[in-house]
DNA sequence: TTTTGAGTTGTTCGA
DNA sequence: GTCGAACAACTCAAA
């Protein structure tokens, strides 16, 4: 036989989006099994029609999360390409640099996603493979017995523990066939990170994007045990949360994993735990089958809220300035932090669409640009929820007294004295609502109220008042 | 097709 | 201080 020169083989392109880990990952599976030499890339869209583009606090941990994943690679003999642009035209550029024979990918969740690459597999001279990497089930699999997507959690997370434990994660591979090396952007140029001012500080402090961090954080958790989750999730002053979600927002570990390590360990609190798990899914679903989901009111007929448009109100709530005890702990944790404990979340969500009547959307876009865990999904529905015009809402009259809420779930202050120090010095029984404490109470802990720590921007009686008002105006049943 | 039971997370008021 | 009822009506999912 005639010597002939060896071509490389050519490449299959691993394309990871949201889902930045080795383990459990279908697509990667895939990729090796194709027996090609695998070339893995990243691709920073932030121009595809529609896009969400990451907020800041998401930036700070992609950045993060990609330096460790790439470190992954380098270890297993294999690189990790970035490239940034619309996905329209960077991965077919890519296909044409490396002669790649084909492409695997995660499903993508988000319609903006989803719509570019339908665009791509209709147009591409490759094979897009399509992976389901970030759920459990696949949106399109968990239907009624109507045949009908389901609107309400109970029954769909019945229909989704029917089908029990998922299979087994499958472990990384101990090496990837390296492929040709291209050039790849350099992670620094993309800055993603903050500078002038560096606001990163607190979630260095908090965090450890990446696969290794993500597998840490949930042995931590289950070390602590299952066994009082259901009430110690409730408690922002403790650590009684497992702190995945931002792990589980990009992918660096997956819900299969995490279900099948927690049942591993099992533990009274295991249900609750999957429960969660399975929130998820349900957010996930309801934008799949409502692409407007993050933008629009799910119930049609709150079109016809009275929503007050309110920037000086919006900005002490940002910043954690509103005179709610409560209220300024939770929003100055998240913007220290990247993360607000859930409990905390409804109340700040509550006091924000309910007492002020400020736009849901609103909120929605804070948190999008703050949260280390910002999930398109999760974000969208969860605020629909809380402002009432989502699937399975709240009833209207259901609107969070934070003083309450405090006073049940932070009975001791802890959780106020640690991200509004100035009411450090109060008693726990004058620290939820310090604008009802004595003057003596206030000078001995040295308080000055609307100097040291403002008054509440709003009388909390009279916002439930008005809120309550509004939701009888609005008309029954949408047309 | 009709019916039936149920629906994450709360607050207030009055007995 | 504690406890139960009221707070709307609607939609969903399954039998």
């Amino acid at each position: 036989m005639a010597a002939t020169p060896t071509s490389p083989s050519p490449p299959v392109l691993l394309w990871l989006r949201r889902e930045l880990r080795l383990t459990d990952n279908p697509a990667l599976r895939a990729a090796l099994a194709s027996g090609h030499p695998v070339l893995p890339v990243f691709v920073l869209d932030e121009e595809s029609p529609g896009a969400w583009a990451p907020g800041g606090a998401s930036r700070w941990w992609l950045h993060h999360s990609l330096a460790a994943l790439a470190a992954d690679l380098r270890r297993r003999g294999s690189r990790l390409v970035l490239r940034r642009g619309p996905y329209a035209t960077v991965i077919p550029a890519l296909v044409a640099e490396t002669g790649a024979v084909a492409i695997h990918a995660g499903q993508p969740l988000e319609p903006w996603s989803r719509a570019a690459l339908r665009g791509l597999a209709q147009s591409l001279p490759v094979r897009l493979h399509v992976h389901d990497t970030a759920l459990l089930n696949a949106p399109a699999t968990v239907r009624t017995q109507a045949g009908g997507a389901y609107g309400v959690f109970t029954p769909y997370a019945r229909a989704c523990l029917a089908r029990g434990l998922p299979p087994p994660p499958a472990p990384a591979p101990d090496r990837l066939p390296a492929a040709p090396a291209i050039a790849s952007d350099r992670l620094e140029d993309w800055r993603l990170l903050p500078r002038r001012p560096d606001w990163a500080g607190g979630l260095r402090a908090s965090w450890t994007p990446g696969e290794a961090g993500a597998a840490a954080r949930l042995a931590a958790f289950l070390d602590a045990g299952l066994d009082g989750y259901a009430a110690r999730r409730d408690l922002p002053g403790i650590a009684g949360t497992s702190k995945l979600s931002p792990h589980l927002a990009w992918g660096e570990i997956s819900p299969g994993a995490m279900w099948h390590e927690a049942a591993a360990r099992g533990g009274a609190g295991l249900g609750v735990f999957v429960n969660e798990l399975l929130w998820r899914e349900f957010s996930a679903q309801l934008l799949w089958h409502n692409a407007e989901l993050p933008s629009a009111p799910l119930r049609r007929d709150f079109a016809a809220m009275p929503w007050r448009e309110d920037a000086p109100a919006l900005a002490a709530w940002q910043r954690g300035q509103t005179g709610i005890p409560i209220v300024d702990a939770g929003m100055r944790e998240l913007w220290h932090t990247g993360w607000m404990h859930n409990r905390v979340r409804m109340v700040a969500a509550s006091f924000l669409v309910k007492h002020l009547m400020i736009p849901w959307q609103r909120g929605e876009a804070w948190f999008w640009d703050t949260l280390v865990d910002a999930d398109l999904a999760t974000n969208a529905a969860s605020w629909q929820w809380v402002a009432g015009c989502g699937a399975d809402a709240a009833p209207y009259f259901r609107i969070f007294n934070p003083v309450l809420q405090g006073a049940k779930f932070d009975a001791d202050g802890a959780y106020v004295r640690r991200f509004v120090p100035e009411l450090a010095a109060l008693p726990a029984r004058h620290i939820h609502a310090p604008w009802l404490a004595p003057p003596a109470a206030l000078a001995a802990a040295g308080i000055r109220l609307g100097t040291d720590y403002p008054a509440p921007i709003i009388d909390l009686a009279a916002g439930r008042a008005r809120a309550l008002d509004a939701f009888h105006a609005l008309p029954k049943s949408p047309a």
